[in-house]
DNA sequence: CAAAAACCGTACTCTATAGTACGAAGATAT
DNA sequence: ATATCTTCGTACTATAGAGTACGGTTTTTG
C-alpha cells in the first residue's frame, strides 16, 4: 500500500481520491474504446456528471488524464497470471494452462484495446509505451521465464536460455489470432480456436525444449 | 499494367495520373509520421504548393486519401521478398537468409510506421486492416509456406502442416525486436540484435521441425 | 488561336473541442 | 456557526482543421 494514512484520511482527502478514481474510470472507458482523438474531454465530464472546471481541477490536461488511464490499466492487465504455473502438475500441464489463460487474457476487448492504443500512440507519446511494456509483456516473461528455469533445472526441459524461451512460446501463442484480432480481421477467438492456437505453439514448444 | 493505354493517354490524363501519385506520396509520409489525426489536409496541400480545391478534386475526403495511402503502402511492402528463397543452397541457409531480410524489413522505420498505423486505426477504419493483413503478413506466410512445403516433400523438414510452420517461424523472428520496436522502446535493431534474434528463431524451429 | 478543362490563391463557412471564467450552491473543517 | 474549500452550471475564448466558393490564370485540346 502506497495510501498515506499517516495523520488523518480527512473525508476531503477521500473523497477526492475516490473522484479521481471515478474520472479515472470512465475515462479509461472513453479512451479504450475511442482511442486517443475520439476521446472528449466534454464527454467525459458529461459522463461523470460534474463540471468541466471539476475535472480541470483533477487533471491539468488531456494528456496528463490520458497518463493516469493507462497506468491505471496497465495495472490491471498485470495481476492474475501468477496463481497458476504450479509444476506439481507437471511441466507440460502447467504450461498448457497457463498458454490458454494467457490467450484468452490477450485476446479480450480490452487487452485489444489496450494494446492498440499503446501501439497506436506510441509516437506522440513515447512514454507511454515503455509503461506497458514493463508492465504487461515483460511481466509475463519474466513470470514464465522463472517457471522454465526452475524445469530446466529439474531437467524437466532442456537447459537452455529460460528468458528466451519465455519469450518464444508467448510468440508462438500470440502471433496467430491475437495479430488478427489486432487488425480487426475478427472480433473474437472462439474457445476452440484458443484450444487450437495452445495446443500448435505447445507441440512446437515442446519439440524445441525437451529435455 | 492495368494502366488503359487503349484509345488515347491523352495528356490530360497523363497529367492527372502523376498528379494524383504525387499527392498520394505526400500523403503517405505525413499520414506515416504524424499519425492519422496528426495528418492535415491543409498542410499537404502546402507541401504540394497546389490549392486545397484541387486537392479535392482528387480525393474527395480525408478518409478516402487515407485508404489510397494505405493501399499504395501495402504494395510498396509486397514484393521484394519473393526471389531470396533458393532452395539450392540448402533449406537451412534459405531460410536463415530469408529471417534476416524479413526482420531487416518489418523493423525498418516505415514498416513500424505503417504497422502502428493500422493497428492504431482498426477501430475507425475497419477496411484497412483487412487489406494490410491480406497484402503484407498472409502474403509473407504464404510465400514461406510454399518453399517450407517444398522443404517437407523432399524429407527436408519434418512433415506438418506447413502454413503453420511459416507461421511460427515468423513469430519467433518478430516477437523480440520487432514488439520494442513497435512500442517504442528503442528505435532500431542493430545488425548484431538482428543477427542474435535469427540464430535465437531457427534454432528454435529447426529443433522443432526437424527431418 | 479559341474553347474547355484544370489549377491556383485566397478567403470563407462550419463544426468540434481543449481549456477558462465566474458566481452561486454545497460540503467540510474548526 | 462560520470561514474555507470544492463543486456545479453555464457561458465563454481560442484554435484548428475539414470542406466550399469563386474569380483569375495556366494548360490542354481541337
Amino acid at each position: 500500500m502506497k495510501t498515506p494514512s499517516c495523520p488523518a484520511p480527512s473525508r476531503r482527502e477521500a473523497n477526492r481520491q475516490s473522484r479521481r478514481e471515478a474520472i479515472v474510470d470512465v475515462a479509461a472507458q472513453s479512451f479504450l474504446e475511442q482511442g486517443y482523438a475520439g476521446t472528449t474531454m466534454s464527454a467525459i465530464a458529461a459522463t461523470l456528471g460534474g463540471s468541466k472546471g471539476t475535472l480541470w481541477s483533477y487533471f491539468e490536461s488531456k494528456e496528463v488524464l490520458f497518463g493516469a488511464v493507462i497506468e491505471r490499466v496497465t495495472d490491471a492487465f498485470r495481476a492474475q497470471l501468477s496463481l497458476i504455473l504450479n509444476p506439481d502438475d507437471g511441466v507440460e500441464a502447467a504450461l498448457r494452462r497457463f498458454c490458454e489463460k494467457f490467450l484468452r487474457k490477450v485476446t479480450s476487448p480490452e487487452a485489444i484495446a489496450i494494446h492498440r492504443l499503446v501501439v497506436g500512440e506510441a509516437n506522440r507519446f513515447p512514454e507511454i509505451g515503455r509503461i506497458f511494456y514493463a508492465r504487461a509483456p515483460q511481466q509475463t516473461q519474466r513470470l514464465l521465464a522463472d517457471f522454465i528455469e526452475g524445469a530446466m533445472e529439474r531437467d524437466e526441459l532442456r537447459r537452455d536460455d529460460a528468458l528466451t524461451a519465455a519469450r518464444q512460446l508467448t510468440a508462438l501463442v500470440m502471433y496467430g489470432g491475437h495479430q488478427q484480432m489486432l487488425m480487426g480481421l475478427i472480433d473474437a477467438l472462439t474457445p476452440e480456436a484458443i484450444e487450437a492456437e495452445v495446443d500448435r505453439a505447445m507441440a512446437t514448444f515442446l519439440r524445441a525444449y525437451a529435455a
